[in-house]
RNA sequence: GUGGGUAUGGCUCAGUUGGUUAGAGCGCUAGGUUGUGGCCCUGGAGACCGUGGGUUCGAGUCCCACUACUCACCCCA
C-alpha cells in the first residue's frame, strides 16, 4: 500500500519521460505556429465552476469528481477537464478586453475523474488542448481541427477518423428536445431503464444508447432541426474542411458528456484491437462564458489525452526511439585520472555536450559496459600514466574506432 | 456503481492428481580479458508464492473472505 501508486494513476518514469516530452514539444510548435500560447490554470476550483460550466446534470459533475472541503470550509475540486478553469480564468482576468479572439493552449494538463480505472481510462490523466474565446466564424471550428490532426499526425499517429456533429444552440435545441420527447414519451416502457432517466436529464443520449438505438431509428434528429443559424454554420465548418483536404464523417450521435457544447462537437477516433478509441474530443461552447458571469463570448476548443496517444503509439509500434543518454561517457583507471575526469566531465558539459562519469568506482570493463547501455556516442579513456603525457584515449562506440587524442584538443575532436 | 479475469524474484512466466532445499529466460552484478562495451562462457545477489483464515500429517497447489491489479458495461481523454 504505502509503495503502490493510488488506484488510477500512473508514474511517468525517468526512462520514458522522453514519450511525453516529445508530444509536449509538437503541441507547443504546433500551437505556437498558430497564435496560441500556453495557459496554466491551477489544478482545483471552486465546485461550483464545474456545476455551473460542466454541468448539474452530467455523469463528470455527477459522479466522477474528486470533491472535497478544504480547511477554510470552501468546497474544492479537481478539475475534471480544461475548459472550465480556462473560461474562468479568461473572465477573471478581463481577457475580453484584449484584441479577440484570443488563442490559447495547455500541455500535459493533470485532469482527475472518479472513476472505474480501465484500458485508456485512469482518474489522473493528463490533456493537451486548445481554447479560443471570442471568433464566431466556422474557419475557426476548422482551424482548430486541423490543429489537433497535426498534433496527433506529428506523434505518428494517423489513420484517423474525424466525426462531427452539430447538436445546435439553446433555442433550436430546446425546440428539438421537445418534438424528441413528443416522439419518446409512447415508447418510454419499451426502453432500458437508463434511457428512462436520460429522457428527463438528457434525452439526446437515448439515441447514443446501444441497447435502444436499434428500436429508435425513426426519431426526429437534431440535424434536422437546427435553427438557420446553425445550419449555415455546420455547412460553413464542412466547407471549410474541404478546402483543408481533411476527411471527415458526420455522426449523429456525438452529443458529448459535457454541458456546454452548443453547435459544433466533433471527436477524432483510432481504430484499435479493443475497437475505437477517442484519443481528441472537443467543440463549440457558445454559451459557457456568459453561464459563467462573463461577457457573451463564443469559444471553441478541445481536450486530447495524453495516455490515450501514447497507448496508441505503443499499439502501433510508432513509438520514438529513446534518445541516447550521453554524448560522452569518461571512463577513468586510478584515482588520480578520477580527479581528471570529474574535471573533463564538468569541461565537456559546459561545452554543450551530454557527459557523465562512473560514480560507483566500477572496473573499466563495467563502465564501458554502462557506456554501452547508455547509448554514448563517444568514450573517454582516462589514465594515469597517458595524462601525465597529455593524452586521452577517444573512442567512437558506433565505429569501435579508438584514438589518442591530445588533452587540449579533446572537446573539439568530439564536436567536430 | 454492475459484471468477468488474474495475483509466484526487478520483468515475462513454469510449477504435474496437495509431498522434502520453489525453477527458467530476461534484467541486475562480479569474473573469464591484472586498460575497453555490444556476442559467448562461468559464478553471485534477489521470492515470508498478494493478505488473512480454513481443510489436511503436509498447501504455491484445494476452500472462503479481503485487498490489489486488469478487462468489459456506464461514461469519457
Amino acid at each position: 500500500m504505502l509503495t503502490q501508486a493510488p488506484k488510477g494513476t500512473q508514474d511517468v518514469l525517468p526512462q520514458d519521460s522522453y514519450r511525453w516530452q516529445r508530444i509536449e514539444d509538437s503541441m507547443r510548435r504546433i500551437a505556437a505556429l498558430a497564435g496560441y500560447r500556453e495557459i496554466r490554470t491551477p489544478m482545483f476550483e471552486h465546485t461550483e465552476l464545474f456545476q455551473r460550466g460542466v454541468g448539474d446534470t452530467t455523469d463528470v459533475v455527477q459522479k466522477e469528481m474528486y470533491t472535497f472541503n478544504d480547511k477554510g470550509n470552501r468546497s474544492i475540486t479537481l478539475k475534471p477537464e480544461g475548459t472550465a478553469g480556462a473560461a474562468r480564468a479568461f473572465i477573471e482576468h478581463h481577457l475580453f478586453a484584449e484584441p479577440l479572439p484570443c488563442k490559447m493552449f495547455y500541455v500535459s494538463c493533470p485532469a482527475f475523474r472518479y472513476e472505474k480505472p480501465q484500458n485508456g481510462r485512469l482518474r489522473q490523466f493528463h490533456q493537451n488542448g486548445v481554447e479560443v474565446f471570442g471568433a464566431k466564424d466556422a474557419s475557426v471550428d476548422a482551424e482548430v481541427i486541423a490543429l489537433a490532426m497535426d498534433v496527433l499526425r506529428a506523434n505518428g499517429i494517423d489513420g484517423l477518423r474525424l466525426a462531427v456533429n452539430s447538436i445546435g444552440c439553446p433555442t433550436c435545441r430546446a425546440a428539438y428536445h421537445e418534438k424528441l420527447k413528443a416522439y419518446l414519451e409512447p415508447r418510454l416502457p419499451s426502453l432500458c431503464e437508463t434511457c428512462r432517466d436520460r429522457f428527463v436529464r438528457n434525452p439526446m443520449r437515448i439515441l447514443d444508447c446501444k441497447e435502444d438505438a436499434a428500436k429508435l431509428t425513426d426519431a426526429p434528429a437534431m440535424l434536422d432541426s437546427l435553427c438557420d443559424d446553425c445550419r449555415d454554420h455546420f455547412e460553413k465548418l464542412q466547407s471549410y474542411l474541404r478546402a483543408l483536404d481533411i476527411p471527415y464523417e458526420i455522426d449523429a450521435r456525438i452529443v458529448r458528456g459535457l454541458d456546454y457544447y452548443t453547435k459544433t462537437v466533433f471527436e477524432i477516433i483510432t481504430d484499435t484491437d479493443n475497437g475505437p478509441l477517442t484519443v481528441c474530443g472537443g467543440g463549440r461552447y457558445d454559451g459557457l462564458v456568459e453561464e459563467l458571469g462573463g461577457p457573451d463570448t463564443c469559444g471553441i476548443g478541445w481536450g486530447m489525452g495524453v495516455e490515450r496517444m501514447i497507448m496508441v503509439q505503443d499499439a502501433r509500434g510508432t513509438a520514438p526511439e529513446a534518445p541516447a543518454l550521453y554524448d560522452v561517457f569518461v571512463c577513468t583507471l586510478g584515482e588520480d585520472a578520477r580527479l581528471e575526469g570529474v574535471k573533463l566531465v564538468r569541461e565537456l558539459r559546459a561545452a554543450g555536450l551530454r557527459a557523465d562519469l562512473d560514480h560507483a568506482a566500477r572496473s573499466l570493463k563495467a563502465q564501458f559496459k554502462f557506456a554501452g547501455k547508455a547509448n554514448a556516442k563517444y568514450v573517454v579513456t582516462l589514465a594515469g600514466d597517458e595524462l601525465a603525457r597529455g593524452v586521452v584515449r577517444l573512442r567512437d562506440m558506433d565505429a569501435s574506432e579508438e584514438k589518442e587524442v591530445s588533452r587540449g584538443a579533446l572537446i573539439n575532436e568530439i564536436k567536430r
